[in-house]
RNA sequence: GGCCCCAUGGUCUAGCGGUUAGGACAUCGCCCUUUCAAGGCGGUAGUAGGGGUUCAACUCCCCUUGGGGCCGCCA
């Protein structure tokens, strides 16, 4: 028995992303799957970060992919800043682990030095290209006689380390979601597992493993026992079995999971827009809503539900049931999505996080300034804040449903946060082109100064003046609406009038129609 | 160019030889209504094409077409 398969054996998968860009919407969803699988199985999810590449690495980078699979709520058992027996899980720090790997493959003739330089090999290439022949390559280095070898190294050339294809033979193996996936081995090339660090270009990378390389190793090394990836991994996964075999390490299983692709079919990229999870984070979507949706990209229980909590994701998940074909990801299901979690969310929860997003995006202040002054005045500013909620929090009643997202707290409800208004001149000029309408403004300007300021009688008063103008009350409400908030859309107008308060609905009554006057 | 993967409405999918091909998003219409949402009701829309196998194919096999991936001293 040479996997895993069937051993009975804990589970262990992992998610191992390079540590160059954001976390990326595609990579969640891989990050997720292995994810649920661990915690499906009761087994154990590994963060490894392949970082040997330290010329597109940073930190900053490693960072927010940490972040953003918190924010998830994709936790790792094992990896960094967590406790593990397979560590490091930081490839950078297990250089040391690979040279040994690399001299077993030589003394058991597995690997070979190769001397011919990236320009040669890259020339190779493009000839190759040009006559339409397969550009992999030629094993030219596989039986180099001393007498080359040491040509090569008085021209000061550094030798790469290939791994030698069997000539013979094809390589099998069983995906979980695929069956049986068979390659002729005759059709792989010899592939570079250590570096050589030959060029300046290439200064910093010497005697570093290749990923084909290093990703095999740590996977043995770390026990992986299911590997779940994106498919564009799966030309790569003879090569992988074949070191493994070489090595005498057990095989894992493989899972390739679908690509995750754009509007127009070609793979998800920033050509399409957004593809950072930070982004949908900002945007104010939330994190179940986003697990919610990319596990229903390739997933489905049963066809019919669609929100599905983490518990009930965890507990039905089959990986062998994820769907073969790429998925296109679209922003409207998950804005759908979003809302339905919006909806049934507690009220003070959405409050909170309509706060979060209203500071971070300048519309309103963290705190109070008297903050800052004192201690003695915190106290009183908390009382603020407590006032300041409550007020936000009628204001996040009132918007309701038509909230799919957080950040549409910025279309429904802006005219609260600011006393800039902005109109369309032409716009306003049309609502206000009837003479009755201007008159029932202007009348309601001076009622709203002593009527009692709520939102019943709000609207009768709004009512009263125009039936008594001879107007349909929508005649008078959409401009109304619209000097009051500057919107044509939005929440029930008395009740944001009620919420706006009689001083500020006064000033922007005389402020929208003096505009036009 | 070679090899590999994939194929149910615009999108995500259910289906696992016999179904009026189901659900959801989007879309369209109607109702509700102060706008926009939400909600309710209804509609349009799908098995890529061609061969087999079979009493019977969305389902199994082959070919074609289409889409994607790999063929890096990137990961």
């Amino acid at each position: 028995m040479k996997s895993w398969e069937g051993q009975n054996k804990m589970v262990r998968v992992r998610f191992a992303p390079s540590p160059t860009g954001y976390l990326h919407i595609g990579g969640a969803r891989t990050a997720l799957f292995n994810w649920l699988f661990a915690r499906h199985n009761k087994g154990v999810f590994i963060l490894r970060i392949e970082d040997t590449d330290i010329l597109r690495t940073d930190e900053s980078s490693l960072e927010s992919i940490l972040e953003d699979l918190k924010w998830l709520g994709l936790d790792w058992d094992e990896g960094p800043n967590t406790e593990g027996n397979f560590g490091p899980y930081f490839q950078s720090q297990r250089q040391e682990i690979y040279p040994k790997y690399i001299k077993i493959l030589f003394e058991k003739g597995y690997a070979y030095y190769c001397y011919c330089t990236p320009f040669e090999l890259e020339q190779r290439r493009n000839l190759a290209l040009s006559e339409h022949k397969t550009p992999g390559y030629d094993g030219r280095c596989r039986n180099l006689g001393s007498e080359e070898k040491k040509k090569y190294e008085a021209e000061g050339r550094r030798p790469a380390v290939r791994f030698k294809i069997p000539d013979e033979g094809k390589t099998e193996f069983r995906d979980l979601i695929r069956g049986e996936v068979v390659f002729d081995n005759k059709l792989l090339d010899d592939f570079v597992i250590l570096k050589s660090g030959v060029s300046a270009v290439n200064s910093g990378r010497g005697g570093l493993p290749t990923y084909n390389f290093a990703n095999v190793i740590d996977d043995a090394l770390m026990e992986i026992t299911h590997v779940i990836r994106g498919d564009e991994h799966i030309s790569n996964t003879p090569r992988q079995i074949l070191l493994y075999r070489a090595l005498g390490f057990k095989e894992p299983v493989y899972v390739h999971i679908p690509l995750i692709l754009g509007k127009d079919g070609s793979p998800l990229s920033k050509r399409h827009g957004t593809v950072s999870v930070g982004w949908y984070r900002e945007q104010g979507f939330l994190p179940e809503a986003l697990v919610n949706y990319l596990v229903l990209l390739g997933w489905a229980p049963d066809g019919i539900r669609q929100i599905l909590r983490v518990e009930d994701m965890i507990k039905e998940f089959i990986i062998e049931r994820v769907s073969k074909n790429p998925a296109i990801f679209d922003i409207d299901k998950l804005t759908w999505i979003n809302s339905e979690y919006l909806k049934n969310m507690d009220p003070d929860k959405k409050t909170d996080l309509v706060i979060e997003y209203l500071v971070s995006s300048g519309a309103i202040c963290s705190a109070p300034m008297s903050d800052v002054i004192s201690d003695s005045v915190s106290e009183a500013s908390e009382l603020h804040r407590g006032a300041e909620k409550d007020k936000i929090k009628e204001i996040v009643n009132i918007i309701g449903d038509r909230l799919k997202i957080i950040s549409d707290i910025e279309t429904y409800g802006s005219f609260f946060f600011t006393d800039e208004i902005k109109y369309d001149e032409t716009e306003l000029s049309s609502k206000l082109s009837d003479e009755k309408v201007r008159k029932g403004l202007a009348v309601l300007k001076e009622k709203f100064a002593s009527i009692m300021f709520d939102h019943q009688n709000i609207e009768q008063t709004v009512r009263d003046v125009a039936r008594e103008l001879g107007l349909k009350a929508k005649d008078i409400i959409h401009p109304l609406r619209y000097v009051l908030t500057g919107k044509t859309v939005g929440p029930s107008l008395f009740e944001s009038i009620a919420l706006l308060g009689r001083e500020k609905t006064i000033a922007r009554l005389k402020i929208g129609t003096d505009t036009i006057f």
